[in-house]
DNA sequence: TTATAATATTAGAGAAATAGAATATAATAG
DNA sequence: CTATTATATTCTATTTCTCTAATATTATAA
């Protein structure tokens, strides 16, 4: 249940585009900072904030050389998601069967829209 | 590319507990407000406010009863995407191998924290 | 040492999200 | 009709998010 709560803080900071890229770009590999720079354009502040954001969260997790910092992807769930935004789907599920029952109705068939 | 800015838009309104609690029992089957009101302990309007984005955004719709509103879910992303919430993953992804390379530098083998 | 490169932090303005309160609408029952 | 039930809408204060600008830190190079 609290676990979900923590699923939930990590949607929320993914659903970020430029958050987004920086974590497609770590999906394909190891990046320091100034390698996202060339891909993604905002200012270099702004991506260490996201950068920072994401490793507080643990999302992401970076190693140390020199004066650079390469990080890397650390989260399973985070990886997962980044497929399922890629994914393709039908435009829209089956509808539910004709005739549905509701605690409070039995929806008699006609369709809204 | 657009497309992932679509799927941006329905990750940020499923990233919150009032929302992802709805699409949980919409996930399960047709409910109309009354029923979610019994599931979810947030006021009426909050919850009709909550019907209105998802719907506005595509990720469900209704039907007409009457007076009530049955809703369902209507987008398979979403339903993936509660899917994914509900999984179980490993603590941590592998790290990355010793030594990567990034476009400024190779990691000498050392990792911080 | 001093300069520079790589990155982080802080502060603050503006934008967006959220929830409560009050009110509106619409359908049915009486 | 009128009351009631089911649901939606609007307004608004508050909180949270986001980005820019400025500055700080840290490591290496010169």
């Amino acid at each position: 249940m609290n676990d979900v709560m923590a699923r939930i803080e990590i949607l929320k900071l993914v659903a970020h585009p430029a958050r987004i890229a920086i974590l497609e770009e770590l999906s394909k590999g190891v990046k320091c900072v100034t390698d996202l720079q060339d891909f993604i354009e905002i200012s270099q502040s702004n991506i260490s904030q996201h950068l920072s954001a994401l490793r507080h969260a643990g999302v992401i997790d970076y190693f140390v050389d020199g004066r650079l910092r390469c990080y890397f992807l650390k989260n399973p769930f985070v990886l997962d998601l980044l497929g399922t935004i890629r994914k393709d789907y039908p435009a829209a599920l089956e509808g539910p069967e004709c005739c549905p029952v509701t605690k409070k109705g039995k929806y008699p068939g006609k369709r809204k829209n």
